[in-house]
DNA sequence: CAGCGTGTTGAGGA
DNA sequence: TTCCTCAACACGCT
């Protein structure tokens, strides 16, 4: 469940073990069910003797700048992980699905418990016209993501307003865990129609305030996410409901609820969050 | 054991 | 058409 406080933080740690301007040598692919438009035969001519010249996040999304113009994008759906390590230093062998061996004894390893996870090649000077990438809506860090963006683009929608928060092409980002925790915040049942909500700005204020936050603890760690074999998120130690059915709201000790909205588990408080 | 949980897509429904 | 719902994907865990 890496949202976009997990991805950050992949992203960060890969940047201070510094990966940019590590050349890559070769690559291994164990399943290539990931590799979504390119084939095995391609990625490695593709990718053989260029450099990472950059690295940078779009909603879930991992773009991996090349230096021959390329770029790798990586999502990690549910129990993606990609790890940079030391060459002789494996972490689970069961779940590596493929490698990028770098210079100076380094290996960008790609881990998956569950295969979900995708891998594009795109053109770098295509990138951002590709449908795939084109459709992730703006980011909840960008300056342009206020109460007005949300109360536009939401108006005329009939779906609960989790639905649309967890909606890609609404904002991007945003997954089922932060979700609950931006809406407790807020005070919002998960729920209520866009049309019934009192205040988009502090929908909106909470949302970057929460995300920022955790991205500052290094993300969330549950179930089999992490976002490094050696740092352990630290968020989980402040989610208000996410988790937490029968157990006390830390605001009301009212008794939090768990219900199924879309499929996805819901945790809210009946009472800090009425209809 | 059987079924849950997780993000996204795409088939099918309204 | 456009908007919305939900099964499917894979598999470790309970």
């Amino acid at each position: 469940m890496p949202e976009l406080p997990e991805v950050e933080t992949v992203i960060n740690l890969l940047k201070s073990n510094e990966i940019i301007g590590l050349t890559i040598k070769e690559i291994n692919i164990y399943k290539p069910k990931l590799l979504k438009n390119i084939s095995p035969a391609n990625i490695q001519s593709i990718c053989s003797n260029k450099k990472i010249i950059d690295i940078k996040r779009l909603g879930k999304n991992i773009l991996v700048f090349l230096s021959n113009t390329k770029t790798i994008v990586f999502h990690l759906r549910m129990e993606g992980k990609l790890f940079l390590e030391n060459k002789n230093v494996e972490w689970i062998k069961k779940h590596l699905m493929i490698e990028f061996i770098l210079n100076k004894n380094k290996v960008l390893r790609y881990y998956d418990t569950r295969m979900f996870g995708t891998i594009h090649v795109f053109d770098t000077t295509t990138l951002y016209s590709q449908p795939h990438i084109a459709k992730i809506a703006i980011d909840p860090l960008d300056k342009k993501f206020n109460g007005r963006y949300l109360k536009n683009i939401l108006s005329s929608k009939t779906t609960p307003i989790k639905t649309c928060l967890l909606d890609q092409t609404v904002v991007s980002g945003i997954g089922n865990i932060y979700c609950d925790e931006i809406l407790f915040q807020s005070g919002i049942h998960p729920l209520i129609k866009p049309i019934n909500i009192q205040s988009f700005d502090m929908l909106a204020t909470n949302a970057t305030r929460i995300l920022k936050k955790a991205i500052s603890y290094k993300g969330t760690t549950v179930f089999s996410y992490r976002s490094s074999i050696h740092t352990t998120g630290e968020f989980q130690k402040h989610l208000f409901v996410y988790g937490r059915e029968n157990e006390p709201c830390l605001k009301c000790k009212t008794k939090i609820v768990k219900i199924k909205v879309n499929g996805r588990g819901t945790y809210f408080c009946p009472k800090c969050q009425h209809l």
